[in-house]
Formats: structure tokens, C-alpha cells, sequence
DNA sequence: TGTACATCAGTGAACGCGCGTTCACTGATGTAC
DNA sequence: TGTACATCAGTGAACGCGCGTTCACTGATGTAC
């Protein structure tokens, strides 16, 4: 069995991978080495040659959920200024993300998980939270206090439209807060 | 060692509310029935005596714990009708309220656990979101979807101060929120 | 009120299992000459 | 270009441990007479 230095590089971005997909879509404690290993063709063993121990790996994997949510809420959206806002809002207030939460913002999969959990991985989500209500406020004329009050209701509408048993009525909480953000912009929706 | 009928009810409570808090504290995953057993002082065995299975009780805790949180929350705002919502918002969004996980709302310390969760525990906090939302819609002239909107903005923006490691910040978002839903109210804060 | 006994709450040893982590080993990679 | 060898990515057995669950047992409870 051939194992070149590309090879193993190649690896630790699998596991890497679907760690930070496993994450999101049943919780941090719900991956185990073995399992992530053997999800990725590889043995138990050969974890540690990648990652110090699994509370390493953990807050790796809870960075990469974080860009790679950032990276797909920006892909949705054209990067023009106008209608920006209400387009993201839309993405990310839509049932495609609601049921899909191994790809999605890790925020709104995972924000009672890490509030809960070590400094090490508060410190990066606090990260990424600043930063996601910088770009909101950038919409919303530079209003930090408007930007916390729509991102708070986006992952929370997000997280209780996940809870919610009857998709009717799931929809309805994603589409009411939809139209609240939408509407708090200044100019109104694009 | 004596076991009457009476204490064995004083245990089964005894368990249930050790559960209730540990689940809002630390996560639903974090339970362990010989942990839990011994911190109400019995030996693990005895556990099933009182539930089906671990998972059994996981869900009787969850019901409890979101119906103590909601008692906690009436509890802290005097019945009468004017600046209701405000009072309301005012100590759900608190710093104490923030601190003290084990004993506070359990839809905002559990929300992204259970969307991932079983089936019964969906259902069972479907049911106390539902009622938070016509509670709140009662104080905004029956509008659900304010409600929605208001109650959605209260559970993300605790989930999410939770996680802020600076405490002025987190402090920042918890006003943020609060400002924003006591706003919401048509005829403006009592 | 007092005795005899069935009930049953709680005990603690034992089960099989999966966990995170370690480590001696294998064999292809990739470098030195 | 070809050979000799050090490196090191990945393997898989083994470790000690805690888990959920079962079960034979203990002894106080509480009932029948």
C-alpha cells in the first residue's frame, strides 16, 4: 500500500471533510474516530498521524463548518449591492437549507452545542458570528443593533423550523421571519 | 434499607429533575444513567425501576425541563396585562437568565439538539414553541407572525450569547434583542 | 394490637460493546549517491 | 539511470475505561388475618 506525501494530505482533507459535515448534521459529540476513519476508507489508527486527539480534530472541523457555511450563504447570493440582503435572507431562511443541515451555516446548527462547549471552539464561532453581523449591518446602513436583532432571528427561526414537526407550519416560521429581516432594511426589499 | 412507596415517587422525581437540569446545563447527549443515579445517591441498577431505557428518560426530562422553563418565565412577570411582553423580554434576555442554563428555557438551551433529535422529542418541543408563540402573539394583537418573528429573534440571541466569549458583547446582544422585540409591541414599552 | 408473609425498591456484580488512544509493524515513497 | 536505504503514512491488535442494560439478591414495607 503506497502512501505518498500528497496522498496523506489528500486524506486529511477528507477527513477533515466529512467531520465537518457530521458535525452539522448530528452535533459535535456525535463523531467518533473510528467511524470517521472508517467512513473515509482508513483505519482507526492512522487518525493520530493527522490530528492531535479528537477534541483536536473537533475544533477543526468546527472551523471548517464555519467557512465552508459562510462560503455556500455567499455562493447563493450575486455579489451586487442592491437586493442583497433580502436575497440572502431568502437563501438561508429557505426549506432547501432547513433540510439540509450537514452543508448549511453552522451557526444555526450548532450555537447551543459550542455554547456549551470548550473556550477553544466559543472563541472561533464568536469569530464567525462578528463577522456575519458585519455583513448584515454592511445592508442595513451600518446598524449593529439591527444586524443582532436580524441575524439572532435567522438562526433562531433556522433552529426552531428544524424542531417544528409539521412542515406546514415549518415553512410558515421561516417564511414570517423572512418578511420580518426583509423588511427591516431602510429602502425595503429589492 | 428501608423503600417505601412513597419514597420510591420522591426518587423517581428526584431523577427526573436532576435530568431536567443536567439536559439544559450540558446537552441531552451528556447524560449518563450511572452519573445521573449517583447524584441522586442510588446505584445505577435501580434506574430501571423508574424508566424504560435511557432514551425514555431523555424524553420525560425534556418535557419537564420545557415546562419548567416556562414556569421560571411566568414566574418572573407579574400577571397583569400592560408591559407584560416587555417584563417578559427584559428577563428572558437577562445576563442571569444567559448564566444559568441548567435552570432557564429549555427551547433555547436545547433548540439545534433537538431538531436532530428523535421524533418524540420533536414533538414534545413543537408544543412548547407553539406556546410561547401565542403567548407572545397575545401581547402583540394575536399577529403570529410577529410573534414568530419575536419569539425566534429571543432564542437565537441567547443561543448566540451563550456563545460570545466577551461578556460586554454578549451583554450588547442580549440589549440588542431586547430593544428590538420591546419595540415590536404597537403601542411602544409600558 | 401482634404475628406471618408477600411485595417490591433498591443493590451491586456481571454482560457485551464501543470508545479514545498507543504502538510495533509493513511496505511504498522518495532521496542520496 | 540504477541501486541502497531512511522515512513515514497507514495498519490492526491491544490497552483501560465507561457505557446501557440485566438479574439474582436483600431487607424494609405494608397487608392479611
Amino acid at each position: 500500500m503506497g502512501h505518498s506525501q500528497a496522498e496523506k494530505a489528500q486524506n486529511r482533507e477528507r477527513i477533515l471533510a466529512a467531520a465537518a459535515e457530521q458535525i452539522r448534521a448530528d452535533g459535535l459529540e456525535s463523531v467518533s474516530v473510528g467511524k470517521l476513519m472508517q467512513a473515509v476508507n482508513l483505519t482507526h489508527g492512522g487518525f493520530y498521524g493527522h490530528f492531535e486527539s479528537r477534541s483536536d480534530l473537533l475544533a477543526q472541523a468546527l472551523e471548517r463548518a464555519l467557512a465552508e457555511g459562510q462560503h455556500n450563504a455567499r455562493a447563493a447570493v450575486p455579489a451586487g449591492r442592491p437586493g442583497r440582503l433580502a436575497g440572502f435572507v431568502r437563501s438561508y431562511l429557505s426549506r432547501a437549507h432547513r433540510d439540509a443541515r450537514q452543508s448549511g451555516c453552522a451557526i444555526g446548527a450548532l450555537a447551543s452545542d459550542v455554547g456549551r462547549a470548550d473556550r477553544r471552539s466559543r472563541v472561533i464561532m464568536t469569530d464567525y458570528i462578528e463577522r456575519y453581523i458585519t455583513s448584515v449591518a454592511d445592508d442595513l446602513g451600518g446598524d449593529d443593533a439591527k444586524a443582532i436583532a436580524a441575524v439572532s432571528a435567522m438562526v433562531g427561526a433556522l433552529a426552531i423550523a428544524r424542531v417544528i414537526t409539521d412542515p406546514a407550519r415549518s415553512d410558515a416560521i421561516l417564511k414570517a421571519v423572512k418578511d420580518h429581516v426583509t423588511a427591516m432594511q431602510p429602502d425595503g426589499p429589492a
